[in-house]
RNA sequence: GAGCCUGUAGCACAGUGGAUAGGGCAACGGCCUUCUAAGCCGUAGGUCGGGGGUUCGAAUCCCUCCAGGCUCGCCA
């Protein structure tokens, strides 16, 4: 149980009050709005009714009521305007989580709640011979960071990157690539050459509308298996991943599936025969259709007239497949919100089916990425690179660099530490299902809530620690004494203690939210207290008795923005 | 037309039943002979889209209207 938890029940066991639990007791405790107040508060107003006092009588009762053994395991209980305010000893507090955080390290606020439970999480999802876009950024970072965070409770996550690899577009690619196509350019340019292709085969079949005949034809080649498309399918697959795999390692995202379309091509049949053997299915208008009319939804359609299967049915597949290899605890799709009736069906269906872990299935919709002047599309020109994006963030990052600390060394290296995580903090800093409009001033703005700010929050704190010239493993193996604590005994230390206690908690809430940015704000919290307190307390030249404190409260910053940030997959430079 | 989502300061946002609605950017004014100023402090800026209701208490829940976005059987 959290130390938040913890501290909540023992307030509601010092509360008694005629048919109301103990439970009941803990879920009404709120945080007052100042921490000068209380570290939790009881609004006594509900009881007004059952009691037959007033609110403001009702908190002086109860305070009154508490046991002298009781009271003494808080600072203070005041009752205020009807609130029921609890304080505990503040320096109990900051030894107690200090002495863990100092203890486990990285492994602070890791847990076991997770183990034996398996979370598929299908995101990033990229199309096969398509750039990265800005608009790839967003299910790419938010899966990757729920990914890391399940693991870091302990779950068995599994990241599946359902390509889009297969599709009449591959013939258009072979068609145009027999016609104007280099392997040496290709192998040179990767992506971008691919592009050039497939565009010049939409302007070229403008004037020669047989080119989509041939275009049809080659993709049936490629499902029949001819030997010619498959290695040109299979080069086109190759250089795409090859290209995307940079992307993905500068910003740590990591997937242990890359089963796509392709993959679950010869698997939506059984699907189909199960779904016809439970009468679920029917045929309107030449198609073969789930109806869900009594669900106040349009029709699953699994089969088109023309006899080809479509997104819903390889999904459907797909998640008989998922259930069956991996016995998923849930199975998360961190798709754009435009998807949102798609996933009602397609779950639907499942629990028509009669799947119980349909249950299971979650939809996680984030907010569409547009331009100030419109959305992205590919035929228009207007996309933003995420290539481009991230370069322009790393170059910008040299640059201050360079006037800011012209001396340090691996300038290169740390801007791209600084870069990426601008470009992955702003993505990660809203909650998801916002819309964003792309802006580069937006992106590549590094004062105030943005990683370079909490990345300087860290190198300050590193840097202390630093010049203390000590074996910080060794410094503080001895737990602090009362008098050392006294160095805490001030706002600005209490206020991030009171943070480190919330870390565990603001974890299991990104995964019950599915929300990462409550760990982006969190870490901006963390950070914003630690230069608060740097620059109201000396740590270094602070009096002798008051320096270890000083320092352990740092050391622990350090650690916890060190592993937040890495939970959202962003680097911390160790000079800036 | 229907369904879903969004609407909080000039801008982009947090807060989703509790005390005086909070931080950031932009603006203005301060703080570097002391641990990294990508920092800190202060000032200014609000009909929480409008109206009605429920409640001791509403930005938060319900109803309704307005504005914007997304979606609505053979794309993914």
């Amino acid at each position: 149980m959290s130390i938040n938890n913890k501290k909540k029940q023992i307030i509601a066991s010092c509360i008694s009050i005629d048919s109301i639990t103990n439970d009941d007791i803990s879920d009404l405790l709120i945080s007052p709005p100042s921490q000068d107040l209380g570290d939790f508060a009881l609004p006594c107003f509900r009881f007004a009714k059952i009691l037959k006092k007033s609110p403001l009588a009702i908190a002086e009762d109860l305070a009154q009521s508490i046991s002298e053994a009781n009271k003494n395991k808080f600072a203070s209980i005041i009752a205020v305007n009807g609130y029921l305010n609890f304080k505990f000893n503040p320096l109990e507090s900051a030894k107690q989580i200090l002495a863990e955080i100092l203890e486990k390290k990285s492994g602070f606020g890791s847990s076991t709640i997770g183990a034996g439970k398996t979370i598929c999480i299908d995101y990033s999802s990229i199309n096969i011979a398509k750039p990265l876009h800005i608009g790839h950024l967003s299910s790419t970072i938010i899966g990757s960071a729920l990914y890391k965070v399940y693991k870091k409770l302990g779950y068995n996550a599994v990241g599946i990157n359902h390509l889009g690899d297969w599709g009449t577009q591959f013939g258009k690619l072979i068609v145009a690539f027999d016609l104007w196509g280099n392997m040496a350019a290709l192998k040179k340019e990767q992506i971008p050459y691919l592009s050039k292709i497939y565009v010049k085969f939409h302007e070229e079949a403008q004037n020669q509308p047989e080119l989509n005949d041939q275009a049809r034809a080659a993709f049936k080649k490629l499902e029949d298996g001819d030997l010619h498309a498959i290695e040109l399918y299979s080069v086109f697959k190759k250089i795409t991943l090859q290209d995307v795999a940079k992307i993905y390692k500068i910003l740590h995202v990591h997937f242990d599936s890359l089963n796509g379309e392709a993959f679950f091509n010869d698997k939506m049949t059984p699907v189909i025969d199960e779904l016809n053997n439970l009468k679920l299915t029917e045929i309107s208008d030449d198609a073969l259709v789930v109806r869900l009319s009594d669900y106040d939804m349009p029709p699953c359609i699994l089969i088109r007239s023309d006899g080809a299967t479509l997104y819903a049915t390889r999904d459907l597949a797909a998640a008989y497949y998922r259930k069956e290899k991996y016995d998923f605890h849930k199975c998360l799709y961190v798709v754009a919100y435009q998807q949102n009736l798609h996933f009602k069906q397609i779950f639907k269906v499942l629990e028509l089916a009669g799947k119980k872990w349909a249950k299971d299935m979650v939809h996680v919709p984030f907010g569409m990425v547009s331009l100030e002047d419109g959305a992205m599309s590919t035929r228009k020109g207007n996309v933003i690179l995420l290539k481009d994006v991230i370069d322009k963030s790393i170059e910008k990052s040299l640059v201050i660099l360079k006037s800011k600390s012209p001396k340090l060394k691996n300038k290169r290296s740390l801007a791209t530490k600084i870069g990426v995580g601008a470009v992955v903090f702003f993505a990660l800093s809203n909650n998801r299902i916002k819309d964003i409009i792309f802006s580069y001033d937006k992106i590549l703005s590094f004062d105030g809530e943005t990683a370079p700010y909490v990345q300087y929050t860290n190198v300050r704190a590193l840097s202390v620690l630093k010049n203390m010239n000590v074996d910080l493993n060794k410094y503080f193996t001895n737990h602090l004494t009362d008098d050392e604590l006294k160095g805490l005994d001030n706002k600005e230390s209490a206020l991030l203690v009171s943070l480190f206690e919330k870390f565990p908690d603001i974890l299991s809430d990104v995964l019950d939210k599915y929300e990462p940015s409550i760990l982006t704000r969190y870490i901006i919290d963390v950070a914003k207290a630690f230069n608060k307190f740097y620059l109201e307390n000396r740590i270094l030249n602070a009096p002798d008795e008051f320096k270890r404190s000083r320092a352990a409260l740092t050391y622990a910053t350090h650690i916890i923005i060190c592993e937040g940030l890495k939970l959202l997959g962003i680097d911390t430079p160790e000079e800036m």
